[in-house]
DNA sequence: TCGAGTGTTCAGAGATCTGTAAACAGTCTG
DNA sequence: CAGACTGTTTACAGATCTCTGAACACTCGA
């Protein structure tokens, strides 16, 4: 029993090393992935500086970054004065959709520079092809996350 | 003319420093902008120098890191012994279908909770969501790709 | 209202990362 | 082959970032 702790917990650090090579604040990629692989439902600040080993300022700071997120979020808890975490539903989902903004600020950038060169010449037909790149992707991103969505709602009837 | 020079420049700039919150290199990121704003096709490495104010080793280690990605590539240059490089044709649609690999590590992670803990737990289906999702995004995201490159070049054809 | 239990903030230490400058290597020209 | 011209590598310095530990703030129950 322990044991299936164990490899999760070992699978969880190797997915936030993964991240944290990406990008992604260590810290930050760990508590997330401490949530994600744990098997309770969720997890309190103390049970994640204990199992991460870090102090409970880390966490503060970590969690402060997720919530906004939309990847984790903060439980109620009833019996309990402390904060419960919680990995969220659809969160990769969410995660992805929010990727809209960056694609929206490459859209803006190309447009930017067309402003200034126009769209005949080197600079703006290379703008150009940014420009409708992402303005593209921007629009079927938003539907690709919607049909997962019903796809996977339709096959996890909620209980 | 100069005036259009200017405003490439900090428009190169604003985008750098976006990309670089991002998790992207700064100086990286900044090679890259310069390279995609330039009026000129290719650029060399003085020339990376001198317009952002870099040494030449830091120009060497960006592009070092620019040229796996796809996102640039040096060009034989015939007249001149130094290396010339240009912003690559397609590059963010390169750039985007790269993450594939990242989606494929994703769905790895997942899968691999998944043989500790089983389907049928609170991990489990946390996980299993995640394993789904991922790999719609990699199916879906390498058609869209290929859906964007036809449409475009349908609407440019070469010369 | 007081006190215990938690979460948050912040200054400072420590680690990490990144760019520079200089040495080194490679390449083309004369 | 010599010599100049570039690109690459690397040790080191500087800057940046991140965590910790402790003080502070907040909340709830008695």
């Amino acid at each position: 029993m322990d044991e299936k702790d164990v490899r999760l917990r070992e699978a969880a650090e190797k997915l936030a090393l993964t991240l944290a090579q990406g990008g992604m604040q260590k810290t930050t990629a760990r508590v997330m992935t401490a949530l994600l692989f744990s098997q309770d439902d969720t997890m309190t600040a103390a049970d994640l500086c204990e199992v991460l080993q870090i102090s409970s300022g880390a966490v503060s700071g970590a969690v402060k970054q997720l919530i906004p997120t939309g990847m984790i979020e903060r439980v109620p808890a009833p019996g309990s004065r402390r904060d419960h975490y919680r990995f969220r539903e659809h969160a990769w989902a969410t995660l992805m959709g929010s990727q809209n903004v960056l694609l929206a600020t490459m859209v803006d950038a190309a447009a930017e520079g067309i402003k200034s060169a126009g769209r005949d010449s080197t600079v703006g037909r290379r703008l150009d092809e940014m420009e409708d790149f992402y303005a593209f992707m921007q629009r079927e991103m938003a539907t690709l996350i919607g049909t997962w969505r019903k796809q996977y709602d339709a096959r996890h009837p909620r209980a």
